[in-house]
DNA sequence: TTGATCTTGACCTTTACTGACCAAACGAAT
DNA sequence: ATTCGTTTGGTCAGTAAAGGTCAAGATCAA
């Protein structure tokens, strides 16, 4: 198993197991327990809890310094899907996609299979015919209408 | 023996004796086993592993990368999509798209939400990056990838 | 012969990991 | 209040470790 997954892994169980759902670490003594070195834990907050993957990190520096990991609270479904769509720009790399896609239906927004649809309308194996380089931008199209689209159901 | 049967014999191999049924590889280590380029893993992946052949093909890149290959669990109750992704061919103009899509909704096949998305991603408007001669190419990929991904639960 | 399928290798993109160096917050001494 | 050492976390560039793409050539089958 990736080290990154198990951070990941750690900070997801904190996560579960606290009263309000939030993880509270410091980043030295995680780097410690789980044996890597401090930065990775950056890596892993900056690429697996992100804004857009629907999490929320604050930070304090100095003597009782901490970092915190909270879910974002979920507005009411149509202004969620327009606020994701409006956040999209005119590329779209297919992980970024995943990972909005996963947050929309974790947070009830999507149906599993409108879920799961959208997920393979913007899997990169669906753009094999299209050019490399314009592969992010059809994705990005595509995601907006599809988005668009599930809003007025 | 060709090397793509070989290939394809080994990954359907590792399916059948794996505890869930799927098979999981890193890409080097297997073109290394079986004495090919890694770049050939690919080219059988892409020709004996498809949707329409009802396989899932999932992979990650980086550090600690795989590929996963899974086979699609068919239900009786979705053999009619199964049969409209094996009917449609190599292109789909976007009114026998759109067909498509009203009939299976219409017959209980895919959720509101679920078919308001698909007639999103295979409309017109959704295409206007892509070259007029490449559109019906690239939808019918798009239609065969998200109706395999509505069949699955 | 000719079109489809297979094979290969050079080059590309993404993801993971590390460590040196930076910046901020705290606290005690002045 | 200022200074300064200590304790935190932050940044970034470099390296490594995967898988992906593409086009050219080889082979096969009709």
């Amino acid at each position: 198993m990736r080290m990154s997954d198990a951070i990941a892994a750690y900070i997801l169980h904190m996560m579960e197991t606290s009263s309000d759902g939030s993880a509270e670490l410091q980043r030295n003594e995680l780097a410690g327990e789980i044996g890597c070195v401090p930065s990775q834990i950056n890596y892993v907050l900056s690429s697996r809890f992100t804004p857009q993957q629907g999490y929320l990190v604050e930070s304090r520096r100095g003597g009782g310094g901490y970092i915190r990991v909270s879910r974002i609270r979920l507005a009411p479904e149509v202004s969620m899907l327009t606020h994701v769509v409006n956040s999209i720009g005119d590329t779209l790399v297919a992980s970024a996609a995943q990972a909005i896609v996963q947050n929309l239906f974790d947070g009830g927004f999507l149906t599993e299979q409108a879920a799961r649809t959208i997920a393979a309308a913007v899997s990169d194996r669906a753009y094999h015919q299209i050019p490399v380089g314009q592969r992010d931008r059809v994705r990005a199209d595509m995601m907006k209408y599809m988005l668009t689209a599930a809003t007025m159901s």
